[in-house]
RNA sequence: GGGGCGGUAGCUCAAUUGGUUAGAGUACUGGACUGUCGAUCCAGUGGUUGCGGGUUCGAGUCCCGUCCGCCUCGCCA
């Protein structure tokens, strides 16, 4: 055994005792005669002195001790004399007096160390991440995470659920997310894909008769990553038969009201809040709320239709919508040229034509450079409709309805940062219900499921699912953290008919679904029981629960933007040997 | 694929709107010091300003290209 105890356990209980520590040099303090070393390891710090009545050999080998080296002290827990005890450190009560120590690997003054006050810019701390990991910060991020996966498992274990494993090699699906593929070498020419989810295999799973499955699941998208989106990511899958989204919802709302409880030591009230995705968009513009603050949004598209005023009655004479929002006392806050930023920002972001806005002045009235082109008494109702009280600043979009929602929604969210609207301590959770089954897809001129292909209508809209697919809501749930997605599922169509119904509605023919989903469309055929499931993803989980900005900082080793591993220099290239055995061959493209 | 921000000493940053020999803190090296805990004090080393080109008497600063990191739109069933 190297040592006998860690550098974060010993208490004054321990003095007297000989011990014997291992970890990382945190900070030396050299006084000459006398030498402090801050010895670190995951558990915290314990201070250890060298020095008299000790020789002075193992004083000034002691000295040349220096940050991250790694050292292995022997010697006895004593009280720290009166006035030297260190109330900020848990250990601060004793230290330890060394009688000798063992330098086991040396530091080597790293690129940077993990107690330096700045944090260094992230491409170092990817590309050394065994340093970054030694921070303090990010191991509390990762016992964290192992705290939460396991409330999770022993959550799902309780009520029955059986943790199931489901192959990482699959096959490609043609709907969904740009899929990682895997050359077969047995199989010259074909690929296995990695599972974006496991969805299929658990509904398999419920056919067999597993009827409360769960699984802590790697999932692979090849898309564009952001600050909460991972090429590979942890989702905490589970499926259950019998259900209908109520059973699924309320297991939820059950889980999220322990790991509140149990990691974070809030009381959360069940059932979460719902509502449903017409209602979000109408009121938030987004499928997935911020709802720690108001400033909702309001349509005006009656009033503006009344104005002179072009922009606004132009948009609605072409069908488009006008609505907008009263930040509530920013008037002051918001110069003419910060107004002209937010323009510029929807014009930008979210191809808005343009923002429309008035000042609501100490007398009550509109004030704004178009102003003049709206009656007295439409500006009132105006001022009425949007609840507008002096100091007020209301903005409007004019435009078609899904641009209105993109451009208000992105408007939303930084207004309510920035003017701190919200105490970002604060947790917020709801869930978002019947979502639409399908939505155009404008480019391809066709429907594409929104979650996925098999996820079923409500039962009211079965008649119509395929005389009217736009209208048809799903069994679908959402679950939203802080204006977050943080999990997703649905009800799962379960009988044949009704999934050849919605392939051939997404445009897939009789013979390409029997080759792609042939082996689904026969577990509905011999006996699928009612199902339905969901999916929560853990890294997000994680970053929300930990009051973190990027889901990078949830993943011991996360890739950066651009999808590349800094430390591994992941993805890289591979032998020609390597190629030949898999028949492929580069095509080097010249730009 | 589009837009934006950034890259200067090992690290974190500064450098007067193009002007002398590119600075500071920290780390590092040497020295002093028996109670510190971000120890302190003294001295010192340390630079291809991401890379390539251009404009200019003169470029860290301006222009073009390129690489890398981050944010974001598109994308993400």
């Amino acid at each position: 055994m190297y040592r006998s105890h860690t550098c974060g356990q010993l208490r004054a209980e321990h003095i007297g005792g000989e011990v014997t520590l291992c970890g990382w040099v945190d900070t030396v303090r050299d006084h000459g005669g006398a030498v402090f070393v801050d010895l670190r390891d995951r558990y915290g710090k314990t201070q250890v002195v060298f020095g008299p009545p000790q020789g002075s050999e193992l004083i000034n080998q002691a000295k040349r001790l220096k940050s991250e080296d790694v050292v292995q002290a022997v010697g006895k827990v004593t009280a720290r004399p009166e006035g030297t005890v260190n109330s900020s450190l848990a250990t601060g009560q004793i230290e330890l007096r060394a009688s000798q120590f063992q330098l086991l690997n040396a530091g080597n003054n790293p690129p940077f160390t993990p107690g330096q006050d700045d944090l260094p810019s992230e491409d170092l701390r990817l590309k050394y991440r065994f340093l970054d990991l030694r921070r303090s910060e990010m191991q509390r991020t990762l016992m964290l995470r192992s705290q939460i996966i396991k409330g999770m498992r022993d959550y799902f274990e309780e009520h029955q659920f059986i943790d199931v494993e489901t192959p990482i090699l699959g096959r490609s699906t043609p709907e969904g997310a740009r899929d990682y593929l895997v050359p077969s070498r047995v199989h010259a020419g074909k690929f296995y894909a990695l599972p974006q989810s496991p969805q299929l295999y658990k509904q398999i799973l419920m056919v067999a008769g597993y009827d409360r499955y769960v699984q802590v699941a790697r999932c692979f998208r090849d898309e564009d990553l952001r600050a909460d989106r991972q090429p590979e990511f942890t989702q905490l899958d589970m499926e259950m038969s019998f259900v209908d989204a109520e059973d699924v919802i309320g297991m939820i709302d059950g889980l999220v009201k322990r790991l509140a409880k149990s990691i974070l030591g809030l009381d959360v009230a069940l059932p979460l809040p719902r509502m449903t995705y017409d209602e979000a968009m109408e009121r938030f513009g987004h499928d997935a709320p911020d709802l720690r603050f108001g400033m909702e949004l309001i349509d005006c598209t009656d009033l503006a239709a009344e104005s002179e005023f072009r922009i606004f009655r132009g948009t609605v004479e072409s069908g488009g919508k006008v609505r907008g929002m009263n930040a509530a006392g920013a008037a002051p806050k918001y110069s003419r040229k910060d107004i002209d930023t937010l323009t510029e920002f929807v014009k930008h972001d979210f191809g808005a034509k343009g923002l429309a806005w008035f000042r609501v002045e100490p007398d009550g009235k509109l004030w704004s450079p178009i102003a003049k082109q709206f009656p007295d008494e439409l500006l009132a109702k105006f001022a009425q409709r949007m609840h507008a009280a002096p100091g007020d600043l209301l903005l409007f979009v004019a435009d078609s309805w899904p641009v209105t929602c993109k451009a208000l929604y992105g408007l939303r969210k930084r207004l309510g940062a920035e003017l701190k609207l919200y105490d970002p301590k604060t947790m917020h959770f709801s869930w978002v219900v019947e979502f639409p089954m399908f939505e155009r897809d404008p480019e391809e001129d066709r429907w594409v499921a929104m979650h996925h292909p098999f996820t079923a209508p409500r039962k009211q809209d079965l008649a119509s699912l395929m005389s009217d697919p736009g209208n048809c809501r799903a069994q679908a749930y959402d679950l939203v953290i802080n204006g977050s997605e943080a999990g997703g599922g649905t009800i799962r169509i379960h009988d044949r008919q009704s999934q050849q119904d919605v392939f051939q509605l997404l445009g897939i023919d009789e013979n390409s679904a029997k080759e792609r989903f042939g082996f689904l469309l026969d577990a509905l055929q011999f006996g699928a029981p009612p199902h339905g499931g969901i999916a929560l993803g853990i890294d997000r989980f994680v970053m929300l629960f930990a009051g973190l900005d990027s889901i990078r900082d949830c993943i011991a080793f996360p890739k950066t933007q651009r999808a590349t591993d800094l430390m591994t220099e992941a993805p890289g290239e591979v032998e020609s040997k390597q190629l030949k055995e898999l028949n492929i061959q580069i095509v080097r493209t010249q730009t």
